[in-house]
RNA sequence: GACAAGGUGGCUGAAUGGUUAAGGCGAUGGAUUGCAAAUCCAUAUUGUAUGAGUUCGAAUCUCAUCCUUGUCUCCA
């Protein structure tokens, strides 16, 4: 265990502060995050999210937790707006393209997990599917009855909200109280199945052209939407649990009913710290795609996209969002990603000096108070943006040891050694860029810049100018400095 | 309409009562260079949406106004 980790703070949204993280059981943490909805391509505010809990998740383990990363992948029960009568999202999809429901989640599961890789974000330790714990739903739901927090009708399983704010506070979560929230209700038609427009469904009975649907002791049906995060994390993590991520658009009605259904079953409230991730925005604008103001990961990483002016690296898009909070709203531009590249690159760069550092006989700078300052950065409330900022202050400290303005010590150069590439590449989850791997090109650059060499040392600027502008105009930067001449 | 989170320099984005408001990018000057790039040093943008209030002291707390974002529940 870090002697670090003593010191870590969360803000949790429950409370609305942040407080002393101190696990359910010492040592360990369980953490869930409730994961994508596999119908259609996952676009980059679920991205953003997921990757804010993989930072989360890293430093966790960085600070040597024990961790169960549960994450899950919704596969049915998800429903859409009313204009399509209440069929089931992934259904009403495999019917227009003509394919089985599960083999759009097949090939949107495989879409995201390629996207969260290129992403450099590291797979959870369970990835439990809805359709794969329909058995534990049912028996969740049967509890819940059985505590008189639900009741059956016409073949569908609602939960009494009404009934259970008796008891605890239903809107703790999201702020709102329960009049509010019944004055603000609308009255639909066809709602007799409810006792009160609050309720929502644990169960719900299937139509004849339902195409996703199970044999329950309530009829043939589907679990309702909130109610496979409560079975699946309860079911790996415990009845009660540490950490519940999320974006903030799942606050309510999804999180609240998550709090209430794990208390309606066990009494207990399952969640102690609940974080939510916010919400970004392109150009200023909320996402759509209606809109068109819409970008997919794809597009970014390609530059086929009318936003931006160029194609970005998946690893200067993730150091991007770390250098905002996770829980603030981050604005995509050109402008900025075009920045953060740049950021990024210098970053990096640092980083390759570090290996080769020559040390002295003292520091110029406190090494420890430089590290210590990452670990505080994380420590308040996963600041990576304060995390980086310290970092750069690391990067001027190891460029002017690179150009022999400043000294470190063998002892304080192993201690940034490490920890700066802790916290880059294990922390922040910004690996060193995977290069082209082309065995080919290293000889030819070795002979273009010896080539060049000679001009220079003959002073023919012509020629050496040529190379170095040919060169960049393939893409490939020359560097000289006093060690000789590098190339990326 | 209700509830929630926000509005910070040219761009991006930290900091929630306490000296000169972090960092990245961009800009300017200097060192370095054959010239650049990269790197280092220095500087500036006279910056906390608007208006009022509380306080010895406000980006931070209160009220109002304008704007942005999220949610308002599964509903034959």
């Amino acid at each position: 265990m870090n002697a670090h980790a003593e010191n870590l703070t969360i803000y949790n949204s429950l409370k609305g502060e942040k407080e002393k993280f101190t696990p359910v059981k010492e040592g360990f943490v369980g953490l869930y995050v409730c994961g994508p909805t596999v119908y259609s391509n996952v676009h980059l505010g679920n991205c953003r999210t997921f990757i804010s809990f993989d930072m989360v998740y890293r430093y966790l383990v960085h600070l040597g937790f024990k961790v169960r990363y549960v994450r899950n992948i919704t596969d049915v029960g998800h429903l859409v707006d009313d204009a399509d009568q209440g069929e089931d999202k992934i259904a009403k999809k495999a019917r227009l393209e003509q394919l089985e429901p599960m083999e759009i989640v097949q090939q949107y599961t495989l879409d995201f997990h390629q996207v969260m890789n290129q992403f450099n974000a590291i797979a959870p330790n369970i990835e439990p599917t809805a359709t794969g714990h329909i058995i534990e739903q049912i028996e969740l739901i049967k509890t819940i009855l059985d505590n008189g927090f639900a009741y059956e009708s016409n073949g569908s399983v609602y939960f009494d909200v009404e009934k259970y704010n008796e008891t605890h506070p239903y809107g703790e979560l999201s702020g709102r109280k329960i009049e509010d929230l019944i004055s603000n209700t609308r009255e639909l038609d066809g709602q007799s199945e409810k006792r009160a427009p609050l309720d929502f469904a644990l169960w719900k009975n299937a139509s004849a052209e339902h195409l996703m649907k199970w044999p329950s002791p309530w009829g043939i049906g589907f679990p309702g939407w909130h109610l496979e995060c409560s079975a699946m994390s309860t079911k790996y993590l415990g009845d009660q649990f540490d950490i519940h991520g999320g974006g903030m658009d799942l606050k309510f009605p999804h999180h609240e009913c998550e709090i209430a259904q794990g208390t309606a079953s066990t009494g207990v409230a399952p969640v102690r710290y609940w974080m939510h991730g916010n919400m970004l925005t392109l150009n200023g604008q909320k996402m759509s795609k209606s809109t068109g103001n819409s970008i997919l990961p794809d597009e970014l990483f390609s530059g086929e996209n009318e936003f931006m002016e160029k194609p970005f690296d998946p690893m200067v898009v993730r150091f991007f969002m770390m250098q905002a909070h996770y829980g603030s709203t981050l604005d995509f531009t050109s402008d900025a990603l075009l920045a953060a590249e740049k950021g990024y690159m210098r970053l990096t760069e640092a980083l390759s000096h570090l290996d080769k550092l020559n040390a002295g006989s003292e520091s110029s700078q406190d090494v420890q108070a430089l590290v210590d300052s990452f670990y505080a950065a994380m420590n308040d409330n996963f600041n990576a943006p304060i995390l980086v900022a310290n970092l750069f202050d690391a990067v001027k400290y190891v460029n002017s040891i690179n150009d022999g303005k400043a000294s470190i010590t063998a002892t304080d150069l192993e201690l940034l050694q490490r920890e700066m590439k802790a916290f880059t590449h294990d922390v922040l989850g910004l690996s060193p860029a995977v290069s082209g791997g082309d065995d080919k090109l290293a000889p030819v650059m070795d002979l273009v810049l010896e080539l060049r060499q000679e001009a220079r040392e003959n002073k023919d600027w012509g020629t050496s100018d040529k190379i170095r502008d040919g060169l960049a105009n393939a893409g490939i930067t020359v560097k000289d400095s006093k060690e000789g001449t590098s190339w990326n």
